[in-house]
DNA sequence: ACATTCTGTAAGCATAGGCTTACCGTAAGG
DNA sequence: CCTTACGGTAAGCCTATGCTTACAGAATGT
């Protein structure tokens, strides 16, 4: 999806950081997060909407307390994206090696990396 | 580790984050990467020496030419970061169930939710 | 009704950081 | 040597955004 940076984004500030690990023991409201966080409240309510907006977090309204849970669903979606890019980071890993090898069987004159690019 | 932030931010980033895609299929050097962004290649070097700083890329340098490789090792590391919160969110959620379950057994006079805040 | 509690929003400020241009160093090739 | 290719670094600009204070709104309890 295009809104992987905006995830992206969401998920690697500092505060937020800090929000989504107060938030992986229990759903909590603005105020409790607010208690426990260097930060005054509404930081935290404007960090709250931008996790909620990249769909790391969900609301639940009680009353005049809002809660705000993990979304399994979300993290799992991060989760793939970096397992898919650590896959390719192997198997380019593997296919350059072999490359690497096969080219080095016996000692070479060519060399094993380009002249010139092309541009 | 506290470096987990450095490592998030530097994942982050747009620029950088194309630069990884990039980086997926080969090593490539950072002219080459240069001229596949839009940016340029002064700004790729500096993406790339943030990169290599949070470790998600190794650098090796043949001649002039400096070749750049993701790091499979690091992003196994954020994989796990990222998986461990996914666990700790569905297990909050699953117990988060369990409470609101066993509290509806009947129909309660009781609030579910507290009315005070301990502060 | 009124006060209290809990929260979102607006405005403004200040710092971080991404990008560019200019410059310098190093390696390779003729 | 001298030139060319390739890349790192410095200085500066400029936008994004995280934070605070002040204010407004909704729900609850007395």
């Amino acid at each position: 999806m295009a809104d992987r940076i905006e995830l992206l984004g969401a998920f690697a500030d500092p505060t937020r950081q800090a929000v989504l690990n107060l938030l992986r023991s229990r759903p909590s409201t603005v105020g409790e997060l607010a208690d426990r966080l260097p930060v005054s409240r509404p930081a935290v309510s404007q960090h709250l909407q931008v996790l909620k907006t990249a769909g790391l977090v969900d609301e639940e309204r009680r009353g005049t307390r809002h809660y705000f849970r993990l979304n399994p669903k979300r993290l799992a979606e991060l989760r793939e994206h970096i397992d898919g890019m650590w896959r390719d980071a192997l198997a380019a890993f593997s296919n350059f090696a072999a490359k690497e090898s096969s080219g080095n069987d016996k000692r070479r004159k060519t060399r094993a990396y380009p002249t010139k690019r092309s541009r």
